[in-house]
DNA sequence: CGTCCCAACTGGTCTGACCACTTGACCACA
DNA sequence: TGTGGTCAAGTGGTCAGACCAGTTGGGACG
């Protein structure tokens, strides 16, 4: 039998899903105050300090604004949150939302070639060096999902050499909103799995230290998951 | 007599702050266990509840792992981090980081054309009025920081006009680092004032709904100023 | 030598109290 | 009429001390 870890939510976790949740979803509209903390502890039956560790996580990713004295006010997501809170956004209620996807698919496709740009520019044969060894390993890889954890790695690389805090930062985010997905992403994208020719010819541009070609190399290797995942979502949203 | 108004700032808010700055300044290394929040409490001189509320906060933002029974660990915030910290990496200790400011100007120029070129695939006439609406204010304004402002709303307006929620939130990140040195860039970037026609040939762009020629004419908005803050950055640099 | 168990940590939660601040209503005075 | 002062009620901020829950490591026992 496939037994999985138990996950213990702690209580202050649960107060902050549901809130986020709830402000994300528009059930709580942006200029709406919320429940004073000591009225959300008596209705969520839970301890003040709680609800407190919660409010005090939900206003850090900027989704609400907390006035001494005064009501802790919603405010507009769309506005005033950062790249953090794309996970959140992308599965929602166990769902993936296609919308949002498309979107970091387009960011992808965007990105990624800019980031093996100056990777090129700036790694040189050593950055070389490392993305054929992983290169390597995905040539001998079947299993779609292992395929998936190798080309994260390989961009990790990239991005490490791109040499760049911002690029770095943008890819764990969206490293954080990919993976939850990633099992059932791999599955879609399993024809992919052996591809390894496009991420020959970019280690290659890097090697060379050229950027242009590197440029386009890396749009050659993030075109075809594109297609296949924009399609889907596609799909997904014929569905409804 | 400028007054200006007083930032009483709570004591969660200092440990936050304090933590944070140990974490990315090294002085706490990745993989170290944090002291426990008894301890924390008695050497700050506060309560646990006050500590526990600065901690989740960092939690939130990955720089920590905490785990009830086992100590909190400190991450590699490289890796862990999001987007979100990029303000509190550009400028750290009150001086402004310029490895990290030669990043945020590269990621711009990477990203800002193909938020246009999107913009101008979806957003047509309609964008294209409120976008000339901010031109002409721009054309009217002669203060270096009012001119930077009107910038910001002109590429806000932009991103809605992209319709993507990945580049929203980028965005917004990418702001939220931009403005606290918005007085101080605007000084350096006080030339530019004035210099409205490239933002009309964009705006223009927009309304034919022309992708390519619209990123052409983005990276023609952005590359001055990329430009001027790069090599003030590199006379900064050399200071030290 | 391996196994088990327990004590001493850790973080998680609760209670109830008090402080600091904002808000709005009310009132006195010009 | 409006200006400022006062005050009570409600909000978030902080504190103390206690207990629960999970982890860890070492020592007793087989």
């Amino acid at each position: 039998m496939a037994l999985r870890p138990v996950t213990r939510r702690s209580v202050s976790d649960q107060v902050f899903d549901q809130l986020l949740d709830e402000v994300v979803d528009g059930e709580l509209p942006a200029g709406e105050p919320l429940p004073s903390e000591r009225r959300l502890a008596e209705v969520l039956g839970i301890s003040r300090p709680a609800v407190r560790e919660a409010l005090q996580r939900i206003a850090q990713t900027g989704l609400v604004e907390v006035r001494q004295g005064g009501a802790t006010l919603v405010r507009d997501f769309r506005r005033a949150a950062g790249l953090d809170l794309l996970p959140r956004l992308l599965v929602r209620g166990g769902r993936l939302d296609t919308s949002i996807g498309r979107s970091v698919i387009e960011a992808r496709a965007e990105v990624g070639p800019g980031i093996a740009a100056l990777a090129a520019e700036r790694g040189g044969p050593a950055l070389a060096a490392s993305l054929d060894g992983v290169t390597e390993t995905m040539a001998a890889t079947i299993d779609p999902v292992e395929w998936q954890v190798l080309a994260l790695d390989y961009w990790d690389l990239l991005v490490d050499g791109a040499d760049s805090m911002v690029f770095r930062l943008m890819y764990n985010s969206l490293r954080a909103a990919y993976e939850p997905a990633l099992p059932a992403l791999a599955a879609v994208l399993a024809d992919e799995v052996g591809q390894v020719e496009p991420y020959r010819l970019l280690t290659a541009a890097v090697r060379a230290g050229d950027a242009a070609t590197a440029r386009a190399a890396a749009a050659r290797v993030l075109t075809p998951t594109a297609d296949t995942l924009l399609s889907a979502f596609a799909a997904m949203g014929d569905d409804r």
